[in-house]
DNA sequence: ATTATATTTCATTTTATTTTGAAACTTTCA
DNA sequence: TGAAAGTTTCAAAATAAAATGAAATATAAT
């Protein structure tokens, strides 16, 4: 049973790099599970592959559903439902980074601009804290402009934006 | 003291970021902390300002050191030593990308081709899994070279790329 | 309407991560 | 060399995060 061996190993890779990536771990696992698997799984298959308890199957799918990189199936005369990956990768970098901005980046800008423009009295703290956080606002707003400027192009958007900047 | 409530909620925040981005709490507290500080740090200072025992800050400011985002430095006719970090935020998120390159997708990279190449049944499910994995590490090898391009270049990174976008 | 099947919720438990603090170690100065 | 000042280490404690499992809820079939 090679290939079961194989599939383990990608599983936890993938679950690995998800947690690093924002995606909490099992959460990534489900989907490399999903991703991998030709058919859609229950909830069942999926307890059973990766050995997880139903709450924690349940909860999960559905932190996947929210982040809208997967989905429900219905298979005709099956009561249960099903649950499978959306194939497209490009499609699923581009949820993530932009689930990523809304959740993560855009927040931290308010605050940084907020408190870059705030008036304190001229010492040398309070100044050079508006010039470091007005810088950061910068640079951190300019990241996410540019995060957007890549995402925004729906398909190969990685391929693309490498060409672009080879030439 | 509404200056005071400022540095904190900024500290607060680039903790928050910092966390999600890789990086744990503290340590990006500490980094929130020395790059708005306009002279450098020592070590009680650093414990003072955010609350944090002895053996915290030192294990946070090697983990800082080991990122490459603050250096130690010495004052004159002053046995301890004291922590600043680097001025530059293009240079700071450049060290960043480059390190979690390096730690997170370089590692999980192997892994993929290893899986991808290797020779199972030929069964639909072997047969989908091998095509999964070997398109997914065809993608992260071109997000992570994508990486690589736009931080090789040394300054101003995001801007220029930016510009690239656009035109 | 009742039963059978499937899913969700959430208080509790388990596991993983951080933090502490005191001892060990290092360096510097007298 | 020895004491003082500073830093690191790491076992134990505290905290935070994730997982369990059983009860509650929902849905479908008879």
């Amino acid at each position: 049973m090679e290939f079961e061996k194989a599939k383990n190993r990608f599983i936890q890779t993938w679950g690995a790099l998800g947690s690093s990536w924002g995606i909490n771990k099992t959460m990534a696992q489900i989907h490399a599970l999903l991703m991998i698997s030709d058919d859609s799984l229950s909830m069942e298959d999926i307890m059973d592959e990766l050995h997880i308890s139903r709450g924690n199957a349940s909860m999960n799918l559905r932190g996947l559903i929210d982040w809208g990189i997967i989905h429900k199936e219905y298979k005709p005369g099956e009561r249960r439902e099903f649950f499978a990956a959306e194939k497209d990768i490009n499609e699923l970098a581009r949820k993530i980074a932009r689930e990523r901005s809304k959740r993560e980046i855009k927040p931290a800008l308010s605050v940084l601009r907020e408190v870059s423009q705030q008036d304190f009295e001229d010492t040398a703290d309070a100044n050079a804290f508006k010039a470091k956080t007005a810088e950061l606002y910068e640079f951190v707003s300019r990241a996410d402009n540019m995060l957007e400027k890549i995402t925004e192009q729906k398909d190969n958007w990685v391929t693309k934006t490498l060409l672009k900047l080879v030439t």
